[in-house]
DNA sequence: CATTGTGAACTTGTTCACAGCT
DNA sequence: AGCTGTGAACAAGTTCACAATG
C-alpha cells in the first residue's frame, strides 16, 4: 500500500508540540513585514535550533528555498492547515469559577483560532449570569447545542473534574484541555491535555532546590567568583 | 570518582516532570486512608504504566517492599525531599490582569508547597491595590525585598513579558514560570517552564482534525459499525 | 508468591554532517 | 555561496522479560 494523496504522513508528537509555537513567530514576522526567513532566524524567534527546525518542517512537505528561507505567508498556511486552523473551533469552559471567568474573558484565543462559545456551570445561581457577554449555561442545554468537534476546557474543581469529562465525553467531546489538578479517565479516542499549575512550580522547584545545591559545590570548590564573572558578562 | 553521599544521583527530566503527579496521587492515597500501595495502583491512580512508575521510582532509590507494595507516607516524603518541598516557596506573580487576579486568588498553591507573596505590577494606578489579601507592588520594591530562590510567573501581556523577564533575572530570579505567549530568552542556569493556553488548544485541534479523517477513512473501509460498537463497549 | 527493581530491547527524539538545490 | 533537506549517529525515554526478595 502506497501513501495515498492526503494520506496522513504521520507527523511525530514531538513535532506537532512545536507547530504553533513555529506559526506563532510567523504570524509576528508577518506583521513585522518580513516576508523570507531563514531556519536559523526562525528558530531564534522560536526557542529552538535551526537543524531541529528544519527536521520538524521537513515532516510537513519541503516549503523552503535552498539558498534562500522560508516564504512566511507560505509557510504559516501550511502550518495552519496541518493543525486544522482554517476555521475557528468552538470551545466550552466548564467551571466558572476564578480561573473560568479569567479564560472566559482572555483575548489570546479568538487571534488562535478558537471561539469561545459556551460557558457552562452546573451551579444554578452562576447559570444564566452573563460572563464576557456570554451566558452561562448549564450541562443539559450544552448537550443540546454542541456540535461536533467542540473542545472543552476543565475550569472545575478537581472533585468535579471526572465527572464533567464522563458527560462531556457522553457528549462526544473528543479534545478536552484540563486544569484541574487530578488525572482524568476517559475512553480511548480521547484526548486529554493537562496544564497544572502546581505541578510547573513543582518541577521548577526541583531545579532551583538542584541549582541551590551545585552553587553549594562551586563554593566549595572555589568557582564562585568565576560564575559570579561569567554572569557579569 | 565515586557517588557521594547526598550527590545528584542524576534524574531524567521525563521522571522530575512525573513526581509531582505521583505526589498528588499518594497524598490522595493518604487523605483515603490508605498507607500502603502497589506500583500497579499507584501508576493507575497517576495515569501512567505500573512499569514506568517503578523505573521512575528507581531513580529515587529502593523505597519498595517487593511482594509488597510502598509504604504511602514514606514515598510521600522522599518525593517531597527530592522535589525540594520540605519548606514552601516564595511565588511573585508580575501582571495583574485577569489571569494575575485568578492565580492570585487561586488556592491549589497553598496544599503544595507554594506561597504567594508579591504581586507585581507595573501600572500606577494597580500598585497599591489589594488583591487576595496582598497589596500589589512595583519592581523597584520587589527589587529590595525578594530573597533567593523566588520563582517567578510571568502573567502580562506577551509584548511585556521580555522585559519582565530581563528585570527578575536582573534581581537573581533563576525559575520562572511564563504564561505570556511568547519566547523567552533568558540568561544560562535560569530555567523557563511556559503554559500556552492556546498552544495546547492548536495540539488538540490537531488531533481532532486528525480523528475526523481517520473516522473518514474507517467510514469509507465500511468500519464504522465496529468502533461504535466498541465504543459502547 | 506477589510484587519490586533492572538490564536489555526497542522506540522516539535530537544532533550531526553533508549532499542537493537555487 | 548560502541555505535547505535528510540519512546516519547519537541520546533519551519507554517497554519488556525476568531475576531478586521480603
Amino acid at each position: 500500500m502506497t501513501q495515498a494523496p492526503g494520506t496522513r504522513r504521520d507527523i511525530p508528537d514531538a513535532t506537532v508540540a512545536r507547530l504553533p509555537v513555529y506559526l506563532r513567530a510567523l504570524r509576528a514576522l508577518t506583521a513585522a513585514g518580513i516576508d523570507v526567513v531563514s531556519s536559523e532566524d526562525l528558530a531564534q524567534a522560536a526557542g529552538v535550533r535551526s537543524t531541529g527546525l528544519r527536521k520538524d518542517l521537513s515532516h510537513l512537505g519541503s516549503y523552503g528555498v535552498r539558498g534562500v528561507g522560508y516564504d512566511v505567508a507560505r509557510l504559516s498556511d501550511e502550518i495552519a492547515r496541518e493543525l486544522g486552523l482554517q476555521h475557528d473551533w468552538a470551545v466550552a469552559i466548564v467551571g466558572m469559577g476564578n480561573l473560568g471567568h479569567a479564560l472566559a474573558a482572555y483575548s489570546g484565543f479568538a487571534t488562535r483560532g478558537f471561539k469561545v462559545r459556551w460557558l457552562v456551570d452546573e451551579d444554578p445561581e452562576v447559570i444564566g449570569t452573563v460572563i464576557a457577554g456570554l451566558t452561562v449555561i448549564g450541562f443539559d442545554e450544552l448537550a443540546m447545542v454542541a456540535g461536533d468537534g467542540l473542545i472543552a476546557v476543565i475550569a472545575t474543581p478537581p472533585t468535579a473534574a471526572q465527572d464533567v469529562a464522563d458527560q462531556m465525553t457522553r457528549m462526544g467531546v473528543r479534545s478536552i484541555l484540563n486544569f484541574a489538578p487530578c488525572v482524568l479517565q476517559v475512553p480511548e479516542g480521547v484526548e486529554v491535555r493537562k496544564v497544572d499549575l502546581a505541578t510547573e512550580l513543582q518541577i521548577l522547584a526541583f531545579h532551583e532546590q538542584r541549582g541551590r545545591d551545585e552553587d553549594d559545590d562551586a563554593a566549595r570548590l572555589g568557582v564562585h567568583a568565576a560564575r559570579v564573572a561569567e554572569a557579569a558578562r
